[in-house]
DNA sequence: AAAGTATTTCAAATTTTTTTGAAGTAATTG
DNA sequence: CAATTACTTCAAAAAAATTTGAAATACTTT
């Protein structure tokens, strides 16, 4: 039993091929779900600073940590969300890990980190 | 007293001007907080869902909330949150609440929740 | 191989976000 | 004006994210 809505917005949903037909057009639960974490990811000042800088600048863990001014694990830690929502990758080079940002990450960046 | 960092990380830095001039071209700390409190907002299935649907028609809550099939309160909860980042507006009318996506609001849907 | 450096992992503590259900508000209808 | 509808607010509980500091790992240098 669906609610009772106001009349024109009723009309308005009839004149776009009927409620069903908006929902199924909608994205699917899976991409609503990849682009949450993505977004949610993206939704920490530290993280998005991250992004930005690697945007202009790949590095090591050592100097994002000094620029951060936090502690290592603090910074692993977010480095691993922004890492597991596929927006930076590590790769380990001597001692050091350099991050950079994935396609995707740079997608996000020029969109994000570009003035505006 | 800067980390030792890898040499050619630390020469790439020297030709774009220096760590300094990279640092001054982030955005502002107040900029980093205010997109990251977007993100967070569209950090959540629901709340994403919720802006798609929008995007197509505006809705009253009851029918959205039919939609989500969740409870009033905590849809009102998931609302107030895009709301405080200015994705989307409620206008009273009569008994109905009517929300709808705001300008800001708008270029999110188009970005978001078009294919891709 | 011992010692040092760069980084990650872990578990516990803390903080923040989300959920829940009851109560409240505001407009509408009988 | 009492009852109903549509929605929001509130405070407590629950769940999830973040922080902390110590320990672990993996190279490198000595």
């Amino acid at each position: 039993m669906a609610p009772v809505i106001p009349e024109d917005i009723q009309k308005e949903i009839e004149k776009k091929g009927g409620l069903r037909k908006i929902l199924n057009s909608l994205p699917s639960r899976k991409e609503l779900e990849r682009k949450a974490k993505i977004h949610s990811a993206l939704g920490d000042p530290l993280r998005l600073k991250i992004l930005c800088f690697l945007g202009i600048q790949s590095s090591c863990v050592c100097l994002l940590r000094d620029i951060a001014n936090i502690s290592y694990s603090k910074l692993s830690y977010h480095l691993s969300i922004l890492k597991n929502s596929n927006l930076i990758e590590g790769k380990k080079r001597g001692n050091y890990v350099i991050y950079s940002l994935t396609p995707q990450g740079m997608r996000y960046y020029e969109e994000l980190c570009k003035k505006e």
